[in-house]
DNA sequence: TATGAATGAGAATTCATTCAT
DNA sequence: GATGAATGAATTCTCATTCAT
């Protein structure tokens, strides 16, 4: 899936990027605080320390922004999600791939509120691009986790294993997404091992029973 | 928690039942298909088939309206919880009780998705009281485990318990929120086997495991 | 041609009339000032006696002024013009048609002049219908020349008819867009008279080679 | 009446003469297509071939544009009808001065409309400027006319020369702002030979009478 | 009670013009 | 001389809310 582009009359390639991040910075703030529609363009081209105007030879639309701040925080997230290294395909990598996750989460649970909250108000042409951009990273845990099955860690179908990525990431972000609950009464230790000895159970009960079976 | 009253100048009690349930079925309609905030007025005076002079006799402000939607909803699903009958706390009706969860989450998904989208758009004058309907029916859930715990179906900290709760309570919202992944590849009786067959396996080995000390 | 309809909200229909008069009044008196482009919709709004709130209950978008504004002065126009009464189809009706038209003219010069300059700003959409209601007045005067010429009164083929019509069509409207000059240099009197003596004597002269080629 | 001035910042002659070249040109074609109003003037830019920031420095405000571009039309036909030699000022030459007038007019139509239709969007500054240009044309006909009639080609009163002079001159406008009809039904030759015909049966009419009260 | 016309603050967007480089 | 990024006043249009009938 191509990129979705957003037209701008600037031809200045270093300053578009440079704006487009004061504004995405700006934007996210305010998204946060008061949603995408209850923020105006006007707070929006202030936030980023420029005149409305400036603003709008960056984008065409209102919804340019929310594209692009729903854009950036993938890719924020991704990126942080990049760092882990998996090579072999163990439960304990798995694990720690997990903790990372978690960590990338409470770390940015911002925006990944806001990108969870407002992606619902992208038009339906940009949706899919950012959708797309979802299964990307559902993809990464997919991956690790057909590693680990390959690699005889645990038992999983095809179809389990999409579901249990699906699984993993929704945990991640009922981090951010819940933590009007979440985060009174744990922290994101707590949160994490819980989560994962409740996993790892399992997956050691898999083992038990192979080994028994042998 | 007192229920938040939502002021009208009409005195008679059954018609503004009668009405505000026109406006909530209108307003779930339209809220499902263009949100909360692309939603006028008017539209909904409209979809509930009177005047919009009429509608704000029986609200105060748009707002309301949200209010009144989620406040439903809530009612709804948890009127729906509250058919399942759970005495003898095993296992097997904990598991039951998801199915008809799941269920019930299945067959009320564009409302599950409304609040679920939506509700972050309340006044923080409504927001809490909405949050704590949700603890109500995490609350139940937790009843359930508790029971299952203190029956020794399985063993679980209090914390784990609350989480376990939460948990299994966003899996079920994640079969609406996430409809545009999962209902395309997995049947909900699929998706129900799938995370219960996860959670029991789960269980099994506890069970297994205090056999095997024994 | 059906008449392009203008939407509203409004339900009485006896009060969109008044407030849609009321607004092309003030519209008139706008455009003739400064034109479409240079009025804003608060002005016309103001000019009107009501609110731009109120404006836009009545129309869908600026254009439709422009539109209400032209098709109103067509219809003005047109309503005048059917004041003549011809029925002899003799070149003395058709000369005092003309004179009748002139004067429709002066009276109606400002608005014939803000139709003339403003109606090319009219959408693709409502221009063919503005054109055709040009076509029916001209169609008046090719139906006054038609019947002469069958009445023998002077001999034109079809296609001279038709251009004859627009050539006094154009002729009384050059009064109201040329008044920079014309009417600085002419009484409406003096104008009419130039111009009719120079058609009549035209007749005559066909009049007068038929006689003598009889 | 002195030329209005057009301000510019650049000294160099033969450079502003070029630069005002491409912008004309451009805006020729813009405003035919949209108007004055509904083009910007970095579109202005754009088409003439240069940046926003150039066209600044060779005017002052989006108005002199217009003022170029009509001030150009004019000359334009000016120089196209100073093409016609006429010295004998017969009839026969007056003919042949109309046919070369709607000849122009059919050949820069574009022009002529753009000016038609634009020239009221000048301001009060230099409509009057651009009012001279048009009655500065309009005398190339009186003084066709006038020779005629000390040439005894027809009789005519002062104030009918001057009539005369501009009903010419609209009579080939016409043939360009009526387009949308005229150019349906008629080829310019037909449309040039029958408004001839039409004003030269009115002459041979005056030669005839004088010849018989001879 | 019900209606719907009226209101106007507020929002998004445009675009002529400037000015530093 | 040329460029194009920056500006913000101005404009169109929306819509929650009110209130007279």
């Amino acid at each position: 899936m191509k990129k979705r582009e957003v037209l701008t009359s600037i031809k200045d390639e270093k300053l578009i990027v440079e704006r487009r991040n004061q504004m995405i910075k700006g934007a996210v703030t305010l998204f946060k605080e008061k949603g995408f529609h209850r923020t105006t363009t006007r707070e929006i081209a202030k936030a980023a320390g420029f005149s409305i105007g400036t603003l709008y030879e960056y984008i065409q639309s209102k919804e340019d922004v929310l594209y692009l701040v729903c854009d950036n925080i993938y890719d924020e997230v991704r990126e942080r999600l990049e760092e882990m290294v998996v090579d072999r395909y163990t439960i304990s990598e798995l694990q720690q791939a997990i903790q990372h996750y978690f960590k990338v989460v409470d770390e940015l649970q911002d925006e990944v509120l806001v990108m969870y909250q407002e992606a619902k108000s992208l038009s339906k042409d940009a949706l899919p691009y950012v959708l797309k951009k979802e299964l990307d990273m559902v993809e990464m845990f997919k991956v690790i986790i057909e590693g680990c099955v390959e690699n005889n860690q645990f038992a999983l179908t095809d179809k389990e294993i999409s579901l249990f990525a699906h699984h993993l990431f929704v945990q991640g972000q009922m981090w951010a997404f819940r933590r009007w609950w979440l985060q009174k009464h744990y922290s994101l230790e707590e949160y994490t091992n819980m989560q994962l000895d409740f996993l790892l159970k399992n997956f050691s009960f898999q083992q038990l029973c192979e080994g028994e079976t042998v």
